[in-house]
DNA sequence: ATTGCGCCCTA
DNA sequence: GTAGGGCGCAATG
């Protein structure tokens, strides 16, 4: 006899997730139904389930026979009575979804299924009575939810859960996954680890794992809190006895209530079926197009308001293949083909992709369906793999794979593909056409979080990606990816190709509706091989010189700090803020003194300039202070740090730059930071003249100048500013003259001031603390200001309505960034989030022009036969070329006319782009 | 061994 | 007031 099956949808719980997972919808009358769209085909998804014996991807779990949507009725439950401070810190829900909350009930109406609430309880307590009742009836159930609380309630056979955002069953092995324990454990494990969100208070210094192992050890709740006593950690032995009251409380606030009568009887809840009435009119209303198709059975829409949900389907790593035969591979490289497209990532022994070395190469045909082909497993020979285990020669490989990465026909697609490239570029193969998921996701979404793999695998496919730690191990048991068993391997390497295709069936899509096309195609894509060549290429220091300045730079440190103690009557640590401002303030009794909020003096440097007006032993202190900051400084960040970045194969430095981290389209520098060289004093610029060119080359260093304000003035269209710049006058100059009626170095430089002040994102707060007036002062130029350039005025009232109300700006070039912070409850998020908006598309266009500049020189300068100059680093506004001597003169004209030109032909700009250009044996020498 | 903070280098 | 990265210290595990 076939069981009644009871489906419990936790609609508040789901309707949360979908908000945050699904993008930003609104229905046609303009309301915003995202989420709505979402919990209306997860419904009908259950709904068509229940004429299938048997879920396809769970064994047994059939569909429902019966099945209720339960929502919460009111915040205040007798939790609250319990313990006035449950989720009392709960943030309010999002402005957005707060109208979506009401329509879930019309659409549960709309489906003819019964929606169930009840006044003091909460969701998860009328799932948990219901559920006791439909077992103790002998039925199966299953709560559609992916809550912590609510797995409590599973039952091995009888009671499981259902995650419909990956389609996945959760039941007691999960629990055990997730918190080492069985779920009728769960509760003690949720009491002692507590819950900031809801404020269940827990025990303080217990989080996830310490709960998990201590009822572990000890079976209960109680059992751990009897054994405090002797548990050998002082503190966790401490939190425990003193906060045992609250572990109880916690206890309690977690515990499901089941035992309250039923609103509705369980037979009430039965499936009779989906009327078409009233859910065609409620699709209709809404303007679900694709949904009203499929319930009428007619044409597909030409345009569906909602995107097609993909159906997500669980990561099955034991899916994967290790290839390991010719066969195989050439099965592989059939289905890449027969595929179009693919994903292919690279494993090596090294995050340095100059000494790294090609381990292996993974491969995604279909979502879920990856292989991994190991090259160089074992290769060192080592505990970990007994034997070297059989790969394919990688020399076949490669020579099978280039016509696939080289056919002008097929896609590839990577995760950070820039990496991939320059991996597959030392082999002999250069891959093309390919897209990049990371860039993807940062012409998307640039400001709404990360875009490394990890961050994108949780945001859309709400997947844990396996950690390289978990393979890899951490600390000094670390080894490189060739010491890895191939069956571990495996399962990291072609999930990570997986992801990467997966990601790419979510995001691709939306390119041309979201209008990122433009930036992704004409400025970031093909940005990746120019970077990539210049990682490569790297940069020549001259080691013998930063070791001298590191060695006179220390002996000047060591002489200040004999100066320094003496002065201050005692030893100790002056790189220490906290000790330097507890001599300067306590010991020597500077006046003055603000404290931050981890309570330390601040001794930043215009705190110690401040002090180093005096004249006592603190004035000296401060001083001497400021000269050994500078100095060690620059010794620790660079003339040591410089050295050991040496590459030891190519004996320069390599840089690498990061394409999707900075909110605005810059890129950024790491390892080492080549963006960030000192140049502002005569001691840091010693650093830049050890950036030098090999013998018969020099350095060519060509920047913008002034570009930020130039674009300024034309995206405000600013007629005085336009013209200055057109007759190539002074800008700081003309702005004094036009505030002050005057220019002289006093004005001038005031004015200066203001113009960054504008370009950062103008307060009146900020710009009276840098010109060291009152902030009534500062107001009164700011509105001189826009009264002069009334055109700045309505920028920024412009970008600001902008952001408030679509919550991104853009560039230009159409870069986004996208500031969620506008719509904050705060007034200092919200003008912060405003600052960033009139910031983003000055300081975003710059990005986007030096990038097309980038992105063209290669070929400008080889038409031009300049076959030896290379483009090495690129510092914002700043491009840094070595050339060989005998093609200095004629790079020059080629660097500026490609620089000076950049935004043509897709921008056009009301203001000439100017570029300052120099050489010299060094870069130092080159400004 | 990892993490947050204060500080400071760049455009 | 914008955008970054990295160092040493001091407090965690």
């Amino acid at each position: 006899m076939a069981a009644n099956h009871l489906y419990l949808v936790d609609g508040s719980g789901y309707i949360f997730r979908a908000y945050h997972r699904l993008p930003p919808l609104t229905n046609r009358h303009g309301v915003p139904a995202g989420a709505v769209y979402g919990f209306t085909t997860m419904l009908w998804k259950l709904v068509e389930d229940l004429n299938k014996p048997v879920l396809s991807d769970v064994e047994g779990a059939g569909g429902p026979t019966h099945l209720a949507v339960i929502l919460d009725a009111s915040s205040k439950t007798f939790r609250n009575d319990m313990y006035d401070q449950y989720k009392a810190h709960r943030p309010p829900p999002p402005e957005d979804l707060v109208p979506q909350f009401p329509l879930i009930r019309v659409a549960t109406r709309a489906f003819s299924i019964p929606c169930i609430e009840e006044v003091g309880l909460e969701a998860d307590d009328i799932i948990a009575c219901y559920s006791k009742a439909a077992l103790a009836a002998g039925w199966q159930v299953t709560i559609v939810s992916s809550d912590k609380d609510l797995m409590q309630l599973i039952e091995p056979g009888r009671l499981d859960m259902l995650d419909t955002m990956n389609n996945r069953r959760l039941g007691a092995e999960h629990v055990r996954e997730k918190f080492g324990v069985a779920p009728e454990q769960l509760g003690d494990v949720l009491a002692l680890m507590g819950d900031s969100v809801d404020n269940v208070p827990g025990v303080p210094g217990v989080g996830p794992k310490t709960a998990s192992e201590l009822i572990q050890t000890y079976g209960t709740l109680e059992a751990v809190l009897a054994a405090a006593p002797e548990i050998k950690k002082p503190k966790l032995r401490q939190n425990l006895i003193d906060h045992a009251d609250n572990a109880r409380l916690s206890r309690e606030l977690v515990r499901l209530v089941c035992d309250r009568p039923l609103p509705e009887p369980l037979e009430a809840l039965a499936m009779k079926g989906i009327p078409p009435e009233p859910l065609k009119a409620f699709l209709t209303d809404m303007g679900f197009r694709s949904l009203l198709t499929k319930l009428s059975g007619a044409e597909a829409a030409t345009e569906a308001i909602a995107p097609r949900v993909e159906d997500a389907q669980p990561f099955v790593h034991k899916d994967y293949e290790t290839v390991v035969t010719e066969a195989d591979l050439d099965r592989w490289i059939e289905a890449a083909r027969a595929a179009g497209r693919f994903a292919v990532d690279t494993e090596t022994d090294h995050v340095d992709c100059v000494r790294a070395k090609l381990v292996g190469i993974s491969l995604a045909t279909q979502p879920g369906k990856a292989c991994y082909i190991p090259l160089a497993h074992g290769d060192a020979g080592d505990d970990l793999l007994a034997e070297k285990p059989v790969q394919l020669d990688p020399a076949l490989v490669l020579a099978k794979l280039k016509p696939l990465l080289e056919d002008p026909s097929l896609l590839k697609i990577g995760q950070n593909i820039k990496y991939d490239l320059i991996m597959f570029r030392k082999n002999g193969v250069d891959i093309a056409p390919y897209d990049d998921t990371m860039l993807l996701s940062y012409d998307l979404d640039a400001g709404l979080g990360g875009h490394g793999m990890d961050d994108l695998a949780k945001r859309h496919l709400d997947h844990a990606c396996i950690e390289f730690k978990a393979v890899c191990g951490t600390g000094k048991a670390q080894v490189t990816f060739d010491k890895v068993p191939l069956d571990k391997a495996t399962e990291y390497a072609a999930e990570d190709a997986d992801v990467t295709l997966r990601l790419w069936h979510r995001l691709k899509p939306r390119l041309g509706r979201e209008s990122a096309t433009r930036v992704y195609e004409l400025v970031d894509r093909p940005l990746v091989p120019v970077i990539a060549e210049m990682e490569r290429a790297g940069i020549l220091v001259d080691r013998a010189e930063l070791s001298r300045l590191s060695t006179e730079f220390g002996h000047e440190i060591t002489r200040l700090e004999g100066v320094i103690h003496t002065a201050a009557q005692g030893p100790f640590t002056i790189g220490s803020p906290k000790q330097l401002g507890e001599v300067l303030f306590d010991r020597l009794g500077a006046a003055g003194g603000r404290k931050g909020k981890s309570g330390v003096y601040s001794t930043d440097v215009t705190e110690l300039e401040r002090i180093g007006l005096g004249d006592d032993a603190a004035a000296e202190v401060a001083r001497l202070a400021l000269e050994w900051r500078q100095l060690s400084k620059l010794k620790s960040t660079y003339t040591d740090a410089l050295q050991e970045e040496i590459n030891s194969v190519s004996g320069r430095v390599h840089t690498s730059f990061s394409m999707a981290v900075a909110q605005t389209g810059r890129l950024s520098s790491t390892e080492p930071n080549l963006q960030n060289i000192p140049i502002r004093t005569e001691t840091g610029r010693r650093i830049r003249q050890a950036f030098v060119a090999p013998a018969g080359y020099s350095l060519i260093s060509a920047d913008y100048s002034q570009i930020e304000l130039r674009l300024a003035a034309h995206m405000a269209d600013v007629p005085q500013l336009r013209e200055a710049f057109a007759n190539g006058d002074d800008i700081h100059s003309l702005t004094a003259q036009e505030l002050f009626g005057e220019v002289n170095r006093e004005t001038r430089g005031r004015a200066k001031t203001i113009n960054f002040a504008i370009l950062y994102g103008i307060s009146s707060w900020g710009l009276a603390g840098r010109l060291g007036v009152d902030r009534t002062e500062a107001q009164a130029i700011i509105d001189r200001y826009f009264d002069r350039f009334p055109g700045v005025q309505t920028y920024i009232a412009e970008t600001v309505a902008k952001v408030r109300e679509l919550g991104f700006v853009t560039t230009l070039f159409g870069r986004k960034t996208h500031l969620p912070g506008a719509k904050a409850k705060t007034v200092g998020e919200r003008q912060s989030a405003e600052r960033q908006a009139i910031n983003a598309p000055i300081q975003g266009t710059c990005a986007d022009i030096i990038k097309r500049a980038m992105i063209r020189m290669p070929a400008a300068l080889a038409e031009a036969g300049l076959t030896g100059t290379r483009m090495l680093l690129q510092v914002h506004d700043e491009l840094v070329f070595e050339a060989p001597d005998g093609e200095v003169e004629a790079a020059k004209p080629v660097i500026l006319r490609v620089m000076a030109g950049a935004a043509e032909p897709h921008v056009t700009l009301s203001v000439p782009l100017g570029v300052e250009i120099g050489h010299g044996p060094s870069w130092g020498a080159a400004h």
